[in-house]
DNA sequence: CGGCCGATCCACT
DNA sequence: GTGGATCGGCCGA
């Protein structure tokens, strides 16, 4: 399956890259387990400008300094202290653009998934929720820094990747709202940086 | 070094 | 609809 290059995370334009995400395919290989889910809601930061941007104001910390990498790198962290929260790095290196990836459907390995959520089967919408993403996927805020465009299986490091497989995104499908739990952001808290894919 | 709070989830009522 | 879990990041002293 061909997995997304460079060029797409490269795009200057990060609320079309959260967009465009919907309907790939969030692949790991993570703990010599393969897990995959189409992503079906996305959220756009877009750096020094948003206000609800962890590197507003181009703020450089330990932590945000891996949204400064180049487009297509992981950018994870944990929030609440328990609940891992998975972002695409976007545009070139030295612009902290990111996209959090909200909400996927499982697709290969659901036994993993159901192990790792501790669970004997899926209830309603199992991957809906950045925490659940994670938690599916197996990605913990120790990938934040990954290499999105290298996937991988035969070895006991972890891949992260995203591919696309030719499922064709109906427009008329994406819901655009505000984004989630940023009221701290002002005005930016009303921008339409939210992406859903109704199926 | 202390204290507050967060891009959340789930069990319980 | 509400609150508890649970801890790293960040800021100010």
């Amino acid at each position: 399956m061909p997995v997304l290059p460079r060029s797409f995370y490269l795009r200057t334009d990060v609320v079309a890259v959260a967009r465009d995400l919907l309907g790939k395919y969030l692949c790991t290989w993570i703990g010599e387990k393969f897990t995959s889910g189409m992503i079906v809601e996305t959220e756009a930061y877009a750096g020094a400008s948003d206000r609800a941007s962890h590197a507003y104001g181009n703020r450089r910390t330990a932590r945000t300094e891996i949204m400064f990498r180049i487009g297509g790198t992981a950018y994870v962290y944990l929030c609440y202290g328990m609940h891992s929260l998975f972002n695409v790095v976007t545009n070139d290196e030295g612009i902290p653009h990111a996209v959090l990836i909200r909400g996927i459907v499982p697709a290969d390995g659901p036994e993993h998934m159901l192990e790792r959520t501790d669970k004997k089967s899926f209830p309603k919408n199992p991957g809906i929720g950045p925490g659940k993403v994670s938690k599916l996927v197996g990605i913990h805020y120790s990938h934040t820094g990954i290499d999105l465009t290298v996937t991988g299986s035969n070895v006991n490091k972890p891949f992260v990747w995203i591919e696309d497989r030719g499922y064709r995104v109906n427009p008329g499908r994406i819901k655009v709202t505000a984004r989630i739990g940023v009221g701290y952001a002002g005005e930016d808290a009303h921008l339409p940086y939210r992406f859903i894919l109704v199926l």
